[in-house]
DNA sequence: ACAGTTTCCCGTAAATGC
DNA sequence: TGCATTTACGGGAAACTG
């Protein structure tokens, strides 16, 4: 008897599916308040079943975990117990979706000494759907369970708690189940590790990571001979995982097309971006990530060669912010860097090795004002954005006497002046103000 | 007896205030589900009554509307109606503070027939707050109301839920206080409500509104020979109302400063924008609200009379997204125009009638890339935007072949490259790229 | 004081109702 | 079907709480 209900207790299949998909997707990561939806399916497909099982969703039944790690938090279904019947459906097995579960905390005072407490990312919970089964005079309780789950409480948490997720899964398939896992991590082998990482671009950008990016992430991350990553290494505060977390996000926002098509290179060291760049002609660039920007950045570096000196410079990493205003591929075509003494140019030619800038992003170019102007509309005079450099940095300019026209102005000397930039950046300043300022002088004058 | 309690009645003053204060503040615009703050003051500073009083909140009581008016929804303090005991504090006064008050909706079925129904922030609620009144024998009920508030479910209806509480306290100086005010609602003076839109000027950007700024709304809100505003005007939908408050916004969020500064025409039509700049000297610009921009917009017009001819030309409004990443003084600052077959310049050099633009605007300009350099953090090349137009508009380019460089690429033919807008804009693109291709080609060819 | 955690709530998007 | 209104919830920030 008891056989049988073990064996059809294995019968019963979890899938938590969120019910809104904006940001990242991050299943198993559950957030209190947040309505998801589990389907439970009865895999011995008998039809005679139906209406025979009453399913209901039991939070942490029977974890032991949750008195023996300190501050283990509680959490219930908001959505009631509500018992859902099995029901039939297309796909013709027996199914139960629990459309509306949600979950809420329940406040238990004391704790736990907040000393060698897990963090609350490091808490795995697990769902529990029961069901009582009689048929034929058989009357036994059969359950299935979720894979652990996370419990946050705000979306900032939800980086971390993925990272619990995929550590738990990788060691899941050597490892029984074990709740208090993060009590004491196992480490994770870097080739287990590497596969999870990439398997995170596939999902968010439709590309795994290459050999050349998983070596430079090794080097970030593996210290030790054994080829061994540790948790707190991977996961803890200032980590990697957070950094990695905010490079995806980056991509899924701004950068699906161009991760996709393999144009960025994005995990290059600078030591390693310099020995790639300082072979090939001058104007050939990579695109990289920020390593130090917490948020997700990107930056393109380029080589230059034409002082006869071999340089290769980096521009300061774009955010997510200016993403938002424009495109990566626009900003490319449109840089502009002005270095001493010669006209502004644009010193991204050749995507490396050798590709031709346009043959690589041509297709995501946006019709601006600056390249095709649309319509004016309304009468409006178009308008867009350049970036542009001034590179190498102009030295401190000499205190010097502010040349204000004399008219009545009460501004303090050391304000900055549109007559300041053009005596500290000289010609350059010509090609924004008028070549002379008498030419736009009131003709009466 | 009556009389006494009538007294007392009157004694007990509302005030309400939200918990938080991020956006717009809108007192008496009351969200579901958000916190709010109201304070009860007993007038009558008599210390003897100290804890007598008991107060209960009470939403909608007696009011008769709730059944007149088609569809007026129900509402109740979902903070249940949590007694206060009034209490002595630093002021000296009894007062109570009801700190933690929310409303919910009760559902009732039959909203009633669609037609003539209110919208909802046309619908006016009350607050009562009830006490039981003994002292000497003396045994009678006291309430306080507040004033009508506008009860709403989203952040996106606080606009028109505001427009109904100023129109609502513009009339009841004069009138008696009538929840159903908006089932037929009187149109207001135009001295009226100037008075009310400079006010939200004044409290948002620190300065009222101006006579000219005035006369241009008067105009746009005003086309009744009796000067009278009507309601369905100013509020409905597309409504002078939802863009002025779009402007407030903007203001609030990026323009304070120059706002406060009267620095911001802001409200000109363009018809007079062309007759105060063309009398003045090439260069003169100023600062006007858009007027089609539902989410407020800003955009600066200028005079140029360098062609022989008199030209006046606007911008194509600014946005708040584009704010975020540029304040308006440093695009004013930097804003560049390419006009046909001469430099880039800045047309923008005196703000009406006659200021310096530094002058006006020198203190708020930003150190950028562009202007004095900051410290090149972490080797990154520093950069910025610089904001440029590209007018007169070319006329659309013939149809003709690209000219691309032998180099195998899979480009589409009507995709835009670097080529492409060097052959289009001739010399200005010569200000982005290198003068001569070849001098940045790899040195070995 | 502080850091980890939760709550608060705007603003947008989606869902719902009529 | 379309519009008016509500609900959902990410994201940033404040509030909480030991």
């Amino acid at each position: 008897l008891s056989l049988l209900a073990k064996l059809v207790a294995s019968a019963l299949v979890v899938e938590k599916q969120p019910v809104t998909s904006s940001s990242l997707q991050r299943p198993l990561v559950l957030k209190t308040g947040v309505r998801f939806t589990v389907t439970v399916r009865f895999l011995a497909n008998l039809p005679e079943f139906k209406c025979l099982l009453k399913v209901q969703p039991v939070f942490d039944k029977d974890v032991e975990e949750a008195k023996a790690v300190k501050g283990f938090r509680h959490f219930d279904f908001s959505t009631g117990d509500c018992k859902v019947l099995d029901v039939d459906t297309a796909g013709g097995g027996l199914v139960a979706e629990f459309g509306h579960l949600s979950l809420k905390e329940i406040k238990t005072r004391s704790k736990g000494s907040s000393e060698n407490r897990l963090g609350v990312t490091e808490e795995l919970h697990i769902m529990k759907f029961v069901a009582r089964f009689r048929y034929a005079g058989l009357d036994c309780n059969i359950e299935a369970s979720s894979l652990p789950v996370v419990v946050i409480s705000s979306t900032s948490q939800a980086a971390s708690a993925w990272a619990s997720v995929m550590w738990f899964n990788m060691l899941s398939t050597s490892e029984p189940r074990n709740l208090s896992l993060f009590v004491d991590p196992p480490p994770l082998t870097w080739r287990q590790l590497s596969q999870v990482l990439s398997w995170q671009f596939l999902s968010v950008g439709q590309r795994e990571l290459d050999e050349n990016q998983l070596l430079m992430l090794r080097d970030k991350i593996v210290d030790d001979p054994d080829d061994l990553v540790h948790w707190s290494k991977f996961s803890k505060n200032e980590s990697v995982w957070i950094w990695i977390e905010g490079i995806l996000d980056l991509i899924k926002k701004y950068l699906v097309d161009l991760w996709r098509e393999g144009l960025i290179m994005g995990f290059v060291s600078r030591t390693r971006t310099r020995t790639l760049l300082q072979e090939k002609q001058t104007g050939t660039f990579l695109l990289r990530f920020s390593e130090s920007n917490r948020d997700g950045a990107i930056t393109f570096s380029w080589v230059d060669h034409s002082s006869g000196e071999t340089h290769v410079h980096s521009v300061e990493p774009y955010t997510k912010q200016e993403l938002s205003i424009m495109s990566l591929p626009d900003i490319i075509l449109h840089y502009s860097l002005r270095a001493q003494r010669t006209m502004p140019r644009n010193p991204l030619l050749y995507l490396y090795p050798d590709i031709l800038k346009d043959a690589a992003f041509g297709r995501y170019y946006t019709i601006s004002a600056m390249s095709a102007p649309k319509k004016v509309v309304d009468g409006y005079v178009n308008r867009t954005l350049i970036p542009v450099s001034v590179y190498p940095t102009p030295p401190p300019s000499p205190q010097r006497e502010i040349q204000t026209m004399d008219v009545d102005t009460d501004m303090d000397k050391d304000l900055i002046t549109s007559q300041m930039l053009q005596e500290l950046f000289g010609d350059i300043f010509d090609l924004w103000t008028p070549t002379t300022q008498s030419s736009y002088m009131d003709p009466s004058s």
